[in-house]
DNA sequence: AATTATAATGCAAATCTTTGCAATTGCAAT
DNA sequence: ATTGCAATTGCAAAGATTTGCATTATAATT
């Protein structure tokens, strides 16, 4: 493992920004900075720095995955399927389910950001 | 919404294979049965089934989304970002959460496939 | 049965992402 | 400083996925 120029713009970018940045997105903002830097170069940092654990990935039902920098307080989502709305959960209701896990399984889990997908209040009426 | 016959080949691909297919295997195992059917086709059905909540998607962290049945049995994973290896987790430590939530947020949610990385107890060692 | 509105499909092009391989770079050991 | 090894990068090609638009099929309505 060694320190890539590529990987450190990736993490400044996603420092900079602090919101869920698709691959996509973040090949562009680095892009930016650095036009000579090719794609593939930039999609292969990230799975790296996935794989380090810097970085956490997320499915949003976007389309495409949202990554975000590891070790940003963890927060979650309820995606609704009906109508696209997305709420908030706080991450008091997720810790301790985490903790139990890392006890019970003996893990140290990374994954610091939930997204739980189904119907809310309202779309469950209309269905 | 109408009876497709992409989504219903698709539901029993799902169906019969029972396990966690990536959107490009589905397209393959479909086109066995039925070559004339259009990728575009394909994956514009599968949005639907998963909008409509018919069918689930999680990211194992194996470069593409995975899918299957929604109204399977609920079941989750561990997966460790250090050597690979997963670990099932039993519902049961996980469903209660998911009762909360619904309970709190007034949802129903439809998410019965949960995947949490990090390091399993070798790995956080071996670190 | 004919009509209409809407949803699903095919096709081609555009876009996004991955991969193989050769060239380069960074790091450590000499 | 030089050397050697392994990781990173660029490039080009292949592969996967999405999108716009015209066409076809479906279901409901008349």
């Amino acid at each position: 493992m060694r320190n890539s120029s590529a990987d450190q713009l990736i993490l400044e970018t996603l420092g900079v920004q602090k919101s869920h940045l698709t691959s996509h997105q973040i090949y562009e903002g680095v892009h930016l900075r650095l036009p000579a830097l090719n794609p593939s170069t930039v999609y292969r940092a990230l799975d790296r720095l996935v794989s380090q654990g810097k970085v956490t990935v997320s499915d949003m039902g976007l389309g495409a995955a949202v990554f975000e920098l590891a070790g940003e307080k963890p927060h979650h989502h309820l995606v609704c399927q009906g109508c696209g709305y997305i709420t908030m959960i706080a991450d008091d209701q997720i810790a301790p389910l985490m903790e139990t896990l890392e006890k019970n399984y003996h893990y140290k889990i990374k994954t610091n950001h939930l997204v739980l997908f189904g119907l809310c209040e309202q779309c469950q009426q209309n269905h």
